[in-house]
RNA sequence: GCUCCCUUCGUCUAAUGGUUAGGACGCCAGAUUUUCAAUCUGGAAACACGGGUUCGAUUCCCGUAGGGAGCGCCA
């Protein structure tokens, strides 16, 4: 049993599908409050639903919190594994008359829920007070908690306050399907004492299955957790979260280019503050993460944010790691690896690069210029600029700028300047096509930057391809 | 339908029984500028509504409206 004086959080996530994005947040704050009081963060799968459980999906679940940086303690608990102990829990109820046998069929059921609705009342089972040894010999049956037909559950909500729920809307829970596997209210209320679970933080819609889980805690006889329910997280228009947003599972982030750091930030800050502080290292959050300074209302995602966020982090980590994410990000959409020329150019011009972008993958579109030494295809906008007369003008300094000696790009732009004044032209006469031939569009880094950043033979042969009309 | 939760700029949020209601993203304007950015300066922008309680409510209470969640032999 796990000392119930430290703090002990878990993630228990279905592995149904990718890791959720509102998940992912929940798994964060379990895992900022185990780190932050020193306590421990511990990850297990609801594998019982064996019909909608994949191998998949359990390494969509590992593979996000690692990459979110999210380490949990010790090994994962599967679930499903622990069948025969959640049994014998409900095994122990039913000895002690706090559970009953129910032999109601599908159809039976179906009409009683009918009727409960329809009166507003609780889900009853003639079983509760029938003598399960009247039932016809051999038929299954279910093991139904015992709950409290009057009164109401108080769950003494860290988020939320307390919360009284009328026990009216409580119905004897099923614990043991009729073909004896333990349903997830009775699995997630032993594994939680097992584990030694002191805090469970997760989504508000879990908020009136606390109630139920208090009441069969109770009548297990072990101590009611800590409860934090927290809001779920919307879409931007406000609804729920769905594949219409497009941006369900954490790979979805990793995919767009978006960094594991500038994602807790971002994460950290829906839902939960510290004063006015928006740029925080995890470390920080860290420190400051408190229960008491989560919010209790949904909050919506906002891409833009999310964005300048993640562009914040891009600027703001060492060269080095950027370079090697960007070529991960690469890797991972189908870019050959880096040759030792391609990745000297980009680190030549990171600095420049990186304030034009957001995401890895705005970065490496922007650096693609950099990535061939070919003749690059101008896209539309920059097509427009390269007029006939235009090409005439780069011919012309593509041959002056064949004597510059270094290769630099101060020295560049004297011999351009030297040239444009030799011919009567203005910067803004030339600049655009240089632009458009050299990285063929019509936004870039500084021009000179740009010329020196390919390379002085790169750089000539654009500027001749494009005079000659290529 | 029943139960529960939520409501501060468009969005994320801060603060408070008495404030010019603060910050950030986004937006607008200006500065800078070889493009695009970045940066700097300035600006517009919120206490959902109606009743109370109070000397005084954005803040406390009650309603209304709007949003969300739950009501499975799913998790």
């Amino acid at each position: 049993m796990a000392d119930h004086r430290t703090v002990v959080t878990r993630f228990a996530p279905s592995p149904t599908g990718f890791l959720h994005i509102g998940n992912a947040r929940t798994a964060l704050f379990n895992w900022l409050y185990a780190r932050h009081t020193g306590g421990q963060f511990l990850l297990r799968i609801e594998d019982t639903d064996r019909a909608r459980s994949t191998e998949a999906a359990i390494q969509a679940i590992f593979d996000g919190l690692r990459w979110l940086g999210l380490d949990w303690d010790g090994e994962a608990v599967f679930q499903f594994s622990r069948m025969e102990t959640h049994a014998r829990a409900a095994n122990r109820l039913l000895d002690e008359g706090k559970a009953y046998r129910c032999y109601m069929t599908a159809e039976e059921l179906e009409a009683e829920r009918a009727r409960a609705r329809a009166e507003g009342g609780r889900v009853e089972s003639p079983w509760r007070d029938r003598d399960w040894r009247e039932a016809p010999a051999g038929r299954p049956f279910a093991v139904r908690f015992r709950a409290p037909r009057a009164g109401e559950t108080v769950i003494r909500d860290l988020v939320q306050g307390d919360v009284r729920i009328p026990n009216t809307q409580l119905d004897d829970m099923v614990l043991l399907r009729s073909d004896g596997t333990p349903t997830y209210m009775l699995s997630v209320v032993v594994d939680d004492w097992d584990m030694g679970v002191t805090h469970v933080l997760r989504g508000d819609d879990h908020l009136t299955n606390a109630a139920r889980q208090t009441q069969l805690i109770e009548a297990l006889g072990w101590p009611v957790p800590e409860y934090a329910h927290i809001a779920l997280i919307h879409g931007p228009d406000g609804a729920k979260l769905s594949k219409r947003h497009g941006a369900l599972g954490v790979d979805w982030y990793r995919d767009q280019g978006y960094l594991p750091a500038a994602m807790r930030n971002y994460l950290a800050r829906l839902g939960w503050g510290h004063g006015d502080d928006e740029i925080f290292s995890t470390e920080q959050a860290i420190e400051w993460f408190d229960i008491a300074d989560l919010g209790k209302s949904p909050s919506r995602l906002d891409f833009e944010k999310m964005r300048n966020v993640n562009a914040h982090y891009l600027r703001a980590m060492p060269q080095d790691e950027v370079l090697e994410a960007l070529e991960a990000f690469a890797a991972s959409h189908g870019h050959a690896a880096f040759t030792a020329a391609q990745r000297a150019r980009i680190a030549g011009m990171l600095d420049a690069l990186r304030e034009r972008a957001s995401t890895l993958a705005d970065l490496l579109d922007q650096a693609s210029f950099l990535l061939t030494d070919e003749v690059i295809a101008p896209d539309e906008a920059a097509a427009q600029i390269l007029t006939d007369e235009a090409r005439a003008r780069l011919g012309d300094l593509a041959a002056a700028l064949a004597s510059v000696r270094s290769w630099q790009a101060a020295e560049i732009e004297t011999a351009v300047k030297a040239h444009l004044k030799d011919k009567g032209l203005k910067l803004g006469a030339l600049g655009p096509a240089i632009r458009a031939s050299v990285v063929g569009r019509t936004a870039s880094p500084s021009l000179f930057s740009v010329l020196e950043g390919v390379g002085r033979e790169t750089a000539l042969k654009r500027l001749e391809a494009a005079a000659s009309g290529a």
